[in-house]
DNA sequence: CATAACCCTATTAAATCGATAGGATTAAAA
DNA sequence: TTTTAATCCTATCGATTTAATAGGGTTATG
């Protein structure tokens, strides 16, 4: 299950990226047009900052904006960010792998099997759908 | 993330399934073979078989075995009895659709937009993947 | 310099998850 | 008929995660 968090970070980032500028977008504003809690937003807009996707203007007449052209943000980028790990199991994941403890040898193990199919199917369509492509 | 319910299901059905016979196989020994608790194994088990798709057999020589050719055991069905809804968000689930109560207009909702092409590509890789291929 | 905005940390209530406990029931075997 | 081996069933528990809230600190603009 998508956790909120992710669903209202995808939310705030498309709303950016449908300003035809770039000029700071306040917390409030993004909050009320989009029926998210101000004060959850702001978390989550904080996290995608300090991560590269978004810049931030202090003080007056402050708020958010995109860092980049929407068309250059993919999915991948943004789930990994707020979901994390887009396999189903640590065992198939990418840029999240671990081991299972429970299981000696990976590449004889069902759940493996599957998820990795899943995964890279997952993988695919996040990939190539960028937030310009949600925004359109 | 997939629960340790769900894993630890097909892990025990793949067992089942690898049998040549359909004699009942007790609780402990898939549990040490697959290295799953007892007792919980034992809650996921009854589950499967309150929804038809495993048979058991009580007291002495007893066990669980499973009720159909694992060829006709589809993994959407594994997934929907102990995972629930496939999709990641329930407005775009088709057993457990819900609708967001945040969320005005579903067509015009990125995230909506986004999962909907995520579950239907997983839909047709669980659909298409029978308990069969994964214990071959 | 007042105000409007983001910045940051801590806390909390609720839900979920994984596991455990402890017996009740049933059926085969002795 | 009694023992034993197995499933059946309900309840509970600790840990973790999630979603949200609280409360102030910091910064830049007008």
């Amino acid at each position: 299950m998508l956790s909120k968090k992710t669903k209202y970070g995808i939310k705030a980032l498309v709303y950016l990226a449908k300003q035809e500028d770039r000029s700071p977008v306040q917390i409030s504003v993004i909050s009320e047009s989009e029926n998210i809690s101000r004060k959850f937003l702001e978390s989550i807009l904080l996290t995608l900052r300090k991560n590269g996707v978004l810049g931030s203007k202090k003080g007056k007449g402050g708020g958010y904006y995109l860092l980049k052209n929407p068309k250059d943000i993919p999915m991948t980028t943004v789930m990994r960010l707020l979901e994390g790990p887009i396999a189903m199991v640590p065992c198939v994941s990418l840029n999240f792998y671990e081991k299972c403890d429970d299981c000696p040898d990976e590449n004889a193990c069902a759940v493996n099997k599957i998820m990795l199919k899943v995964r890279d199917n997952t993988l695919e369509i996040l990939r190539n759908t960028s937030l310009a492509d949600l925004s359109s």
